[in-house]
DNA sequence: TGACAGATAGACAGACCTGTCTGTTACGGT
DNA sequence: ACCGTAACAGACAGGTCTGTCTATCTGTCA
């Protein structure tokens, strides 16, 4: 289960957690639930208990990785100094984290969005996922002084999305690299007399 | 048909253009063969005799998009100016066309690298046509008189590639003025005495 | 001991998908 | 007039997918 307390310690958390590698190795199309049942080691009916639709469960996936990536840019932004203006630049380390990690697939959203229609809960929720990441870079470009805040979050997103989603692709690092050095020049451009240089 | 010459006035280009409308707008995946029979008016039989297997469909269809949208970029480019500095930025302008055209669902190489297997031809012809892109604007960038090239491409074709992936969630307008605004700030710092604004 | 909640195993229906195969029709060149 | 090519129509096999359903097992609480 989600929460640590509850006595339920199997079923639904293996379900989520196989889901979570299928998924985003192959796409929610790319696996049926037949193989989420035998990896996971459940049964049919637990579940379809649990998740009455295969959506639902896209859905949780979706909802485990806004939370996972969204961490990651926090933490990747945190540990690049106090300054606004760093930790724009800070959180593309999260890129090359990502792009390092085994199985990099690019953005499970762009990925899952592709192949949902969309009018789809699937869809939906990837555009609202983007517009929450966007909605915290503008905030922190606010802070960091940015003339036009919201202009530079939308340069800034537009690069972070090119960097997450081209790994699909292939995962090179050099586009992680690539990617911050842009996301220096645009906020040391941005930022009126900053010094958005990181060490 | 492909040759003006060649005596074969249907089918083929028939199959190719309905492939054309629907890969793109549900991706290879969510388009069964027997759809593609259906719309495009041809017998089952036509169909796998031009196309043994649906990858080739795939393959074709990849290539078509590649052709179209590398012409773009360049029209793009050419209509921009005669500096290959004013040209790196005026590319972005194929963004915007892109993101007007009815039906725009992001970049069809990364939504159907997405679905396809790692090892797969889809995803190698994906990645090649990425490489294309980004040897294309690296000439242009040594031309600008960049001090780094491949760095500068690298740049500005992940921010191409984030403005054209993130069409699949909502074609809005003002990623593409973003990425455009973007690239000339880069192309700006990266060109050493260059005037890289555009009109 | 008995009742109940939650899990397990797996058959099944109905839809869809790829690819094969048979047979028919239309047309252009010789 | 004849023949070969390309296209047409559509049945069929074999597989996969989602979602439903029955039936069995296990542990907990009273």
């Amino acid at each position: 289960m989600t929460t640590p307390s509850g006595p339920r310690p199997g079923a639904r958390k293996r379900i989520v957690d196989t889901a979570f590698r299928l998924f985003y190795a192959r796409g929610p199309r790319g696996v049926g639930v037949d193989t989420i049942i035998d990896e996971a080691g459940v049964a049919k009916a637990s579940f379809y208990k649990h998740f009455p639709r295969k959506d639902d469960l896209v859905l949780a996936y979706l909802d485990e990785v806004d939370r996972t990536w969204l961490g990651q840019l926090r933490a990747c932004a945190r540990a690049a100094g106090d300054h606004p203006a760093e930790q724009l630049v800070g959180m593309f380390d999260a890129l090359h984290s990502a792009a390092r990690r085994e199985g990099y697939h690019g953005c499970a959203f762009i990925n899952s969005a592709a192949e949902a229609s969309p009018g789809s809960e699937v869809h939906a929720r990837s555009v609202d996922h983007k517009r929450l990441v966007r909605a915290w870079v503008t905030d922190l470009a606010r802070r960091a002084g940015a003339a036009d805040p919201e202009g530079l979050a939308r340069q800034l997103t537009v690069l972070l999305d090119g960097g997450l989603s081209a790994g699909v692709l292939d995962a090179d690092p050099e586009v992680a690299a690539s990617a911050r050095s842009a996301a220096a020049v645009l906020v040391a451009a941005a930022c009126p007399p900053a010094r958005a240089s990181t060490p």
